[in-house]
DNA sequence: TTGGGTGCAAAGGCTTTGCATGTGA
DNA sequence: TCACATGCAAAGCCTTTGCACCCAA
């Protein structure tokens, strides 16, 4: 799907989600989720969202796409990422319409700066045994691991 | 030892690093790497760091708190946290007088907000499946699992 | 109509920086 | 001596908040 298609799909689905929880439809809150929809995998700062944001809806404030964040993480629709660069990014919730299948893992590619997701199930072998070992029952993780992804791996072989 | 002793072995090994980069050996950086050195395990912000130094030397600022935190960081003495509270916090570096063997994976407990560390090695499984099924190579880690520790899951079912 | 939403600007809160003074080597 | 370190205060920077106006329901 092209950016800035409609998307009238997810779009119904935000509104009635928007409406379920008493909070009103309004042209900031679709435009915004419209930007982030339309950018899977991509993360987001606020500044960033802002600046795309306005180009389609040129008057909306910095606040409101605070706010609307905020809105957007408590309804589920979207994941947190931090990379300690003093901002916090934000990315389009994959799975989950109902439960919150948080993906809070990434491989972050020092070279590239790409940002990609890996599979739950990876992180359960790990969990599982922090339970034996530890004792501790692990509840949600945030897994940021740093490296060189297959292409940048890939390009440098090639260079040498 | 006892919070307060005069840890004569670090600190000796700590002025020689600094001489050795061209720093000077100042109260105040002693001062600073005294009270993380003698709080193990204890996850501090600069704040804290900041009052904790005041006790014994009042007239330190936050400002070179701050440049402090920044010196031990490059010389890998201490590690950073970043729980997403609005604080970042350090705490001295366990191995590693020559390499950085930083251990950037904690357990974070909802009940008791204690902080654990786990071995390395329970990562390492999960970083050659990730070169298996991704052709990334993992590099660096910061891994945060939140959840139930022994003790606050032992004094649960204690209370049920 | 009307209460939640928005835009603007100001305030917050952690961290960094500029600058004059202090001090270790 | 003298370049680096410090303390203070101001500034930076991301984010939140107060408030009057606006608008979806």
């Amino acid at each position: 799907m092209k950016i800035g298609d409609d998307m009238p799909d997810n779009q119904e689905q935000f509104k009635n989600l928007l409406k379920k929880n008493g909070l009103k439809v309004t042209t900031q809150r679709v435009s915004i989720l419209e930007v982030l929809d339309s950018r899977p995998g991509m993360h987001l700062t606020a500044e960033e969202i802002y600046d795309y944001v306005r180009e389609k809806y040129p008057d909306i404030g910095i606040a409101t796409v605070y706010r609307t964040i905020q809105v957007l993480s408590e309804l589920n629709l979207i994941d947190k990422l931090n990379l300690d660069d003093g901002y916090v990014r934000y990315e389009i919730s994959k799975g989950s319409k109902e439960e919150a299948c948080h993906h809070h893992h990434h491989l972050i590619c020092l070279d590239c700066g790409n940002v990609y997701a890996f599979q739950d199930d990876l992180l359960e072998t790990l969990e599982d045994r922090i339970m034996i070992t530890m004792g501790f029952q692990v509840a949600d993780h945030e897994v940021k691991l740093y490296g060189h992804c297959k292409d940048c791996r890939a390009n440098k072989s090639i260079n040498i």
